[in-house]
DNA sequence: CTTAGCACTCGAGCCTGATGAGTGCCAAGG
DNA sequence: CCTTGGCACTCATCAGGCTCGAGTGCTAAG
């Protein structure tokens, strides 16, 4: 059907739009690549591309843009992920080796995005519910109110305020958090809702009202509210590309948390590099927009994703080098600390 | 210089060109406020208004906008701050009361500010600085490396790893996080310097050099790096003001960390509600846009600020007054807890 | 000081024609 | 059957010229 040098047009076609912005034609193409072939030979072979889908003309006397359909084939089969420079993977090694908590991880990981690859970055913190505990703080605020604090081996800190059914004084604290601790300590947080009824019934009765109110809270409002914590950069980059009408929609979803969760989660095989081109996207608004996401963490379960979101006219393959790169030093670092 | 009807004009100026977003001229003026005088007249107060740099007109042949000088007359003598409705009051009541963290307070206040003015909100961070300690609490990760968690009673909860220089059992761990807590707790983080050095010396010789790369952990790096945490919405309203041009400019600067503490900052008296109008703002770039803000927490010695930008043809009364409000609200949101 | 009248300015919108990039098709050649 | 040169055709873009009308500034009279 597509024989090799329709391909190879394609292929040509998707790099010149890339790069230059504008419709390419059938000289420019000749011109730029050295075809064997005159400009007419390639103007039936765009004519056959056209046909199938692949690209399309915005209007009658313009040059061609691929569709998404186009891109699909070209970032499946025409092209290959662009490994990082030697420079490159220094800087970001450096970068992040810097880092002193996960928020600054995080922090440093959304602008290492957006410096690589000039587009909007979205970093997802650790999954709560996959992380185990490290400690669990207990600050008394007043008699019926505490601080649960919770700690994660991934270096997540989350609180929340708790109110308690009956005042509770300091030593019942102390001794309940000491409980807590080394019997939740270690335990992944998907794991605990299942210790915590056993857990309930080694308290003394009078402190057990208490204790539920606080275990209550850690495992439904807590790791609930919390689970998904997502924060993106590089909004600025929106407005370099021509974007202008879209602009708005595009900014909307983005401050939208469940619409950027949707966006890295859609993808179902979690830690594969995925991209979503175009309308292959769920999300209205974002059907201009192309997302190249990945898992980072173990391979096997990952922590959570991370990805670049930008105009479907992108980079693929200098943009999923950068995002696999990065999301596999930022595994790394997360899990050995 | 003024007379009373010429700062009527310039009133009603400012308003109709902010509500209708186009130079208004003296036909339309008279048209819509009942004025007792001709359009004639108008324009002569208008070529007046002009000659002292109150107004301008785009081009020849059209009517006049508000220059920045204007805007201040209008804010500063023509305007009262107007106060919000009693639903929108309640609005806010119920939305805040509901955050369960301090992350959850300052993420509600920034869309609270966002729906009321439909601008981009910008949210600071109770200063750290001027926070009490409430906890300190030390998690070991490996023998020569610990998590130092910080919580202070506006909520902050401030996390920053620790490398020790030597080895640190689980007994001296917390014997040191007694001390600290006892010692510590309850005072302020500006405090905290003079009271380290004295605290230093009551800790065992063999623990000091620990229990010292603690405290300058704390001390230093913690509390400076993130004593300004600052963050901000509503990006997409500003795609709706035809900005257009600038956009960019206006992204990248809410992108700098730096640059928004400036924004806010600028202002030397902390607690009042300020108003910078376009190129009385120094950040460059943001030379076309207004901020309003004002300090919350106490008044005599605000926790931070909170503010709202937007293009300088914006609604100074309603912004000014949704700022207050909802800088109230919160201040006393974190004050009582 | 106010007002009516009037000439003037100048941007927005619309039409026009020229330009040229790029196409589709056809017939001839390999 | 694929390739190629030739040629007519389409149509977005741009510059120039036109009108229209909103809005002004000026002047002279009330």
């Amino acid at each position: 059907m597509l024989d090799e040098r329709k391909l190879t047009v394609l292929r040509a076609i998707v790099e010149d739009y890339v790069s230059t912005t504008e419709p390419v034609g059938s000289k420019s193409l000749v011109d730029r690549h050295h075809f064997d072939v005159s400009p007419a030979t390639i103007r039936n072979d765009m004519a056959v591309l056209e046909e199938q889908g692949y690209i399309a003309q915005p209007h009658t006397s313009a040059g061609r843009i691929p569709t998404d359909k186009g891109y699909r084939l070209f970032v499946d089969r025409l092209s290959n992920v662009k490994p990082l420079s030697a420079a490159e993977r220094r800087a970001i090694e450096s970068f992040l080796g810097g880092a002193y908590s996960l928020d600054d991880v995080v922090m440093r990981t959304v602008r290492l995005l957006v410096q690589l690859t000039r587009q909007v970055a979205v970093v997802q913190y650790p999954s709560l519910a996959r992380s185990s505990i490290r400690h669990i703080e207990l600050v008394p605020l007043a008699p019926t109110k505490l601080l649960l604090v919770l700690i994660t081996d991934t270096g997540r800190v989350e609180q929340c305020t708790v109110d308690l059914p009956q005042p509770w004084d300091d030593a019942s604290v102390s001794h309940v958090r000491a409980v807590v601790n080394t019997r939740l300590g270690g335990h992944k947080l998907s794991d605990a809702a299942a210790m915590v009824t056993d857990l309930s019934e080694r308290i003394p009765a009078e402190e057990r009202a208490n204790a539920n109110a606080v275990f209550t809270v850690l495992l439904a409002s807590m790791v609930e509210r919390n689970e998904e914590k997502i924060v993106f950069g590089g909004a600025a980059n929106l407005a370099a590309h021509d974007f202008s009408k879209g602009l708005r929609e595009v900014l909307e979803a983005l401050e939208e948390q469940v619409v950027l969760m949707r966006l890295l989660g859609e993808a179902n095989e979690p830690a594969i590099l995925t991209v979503r081109i175009g309308s292959e996207n769920q999300v209205a608004g974002l059907k201009a927009t192309s997302v190249v996401s990945t898992g980072y963490g173990s391979e096997a379960e990952p922590l959570a994703k991370l990805g670049v979101l930008g105009p479907t006219r992108m980079d693929y393959p200098g943009t999923m080098g950068a995002v696999r790169a990065v999301a596999r030093y930022v595994g790394q670092i997360l899990m050995e600390s």
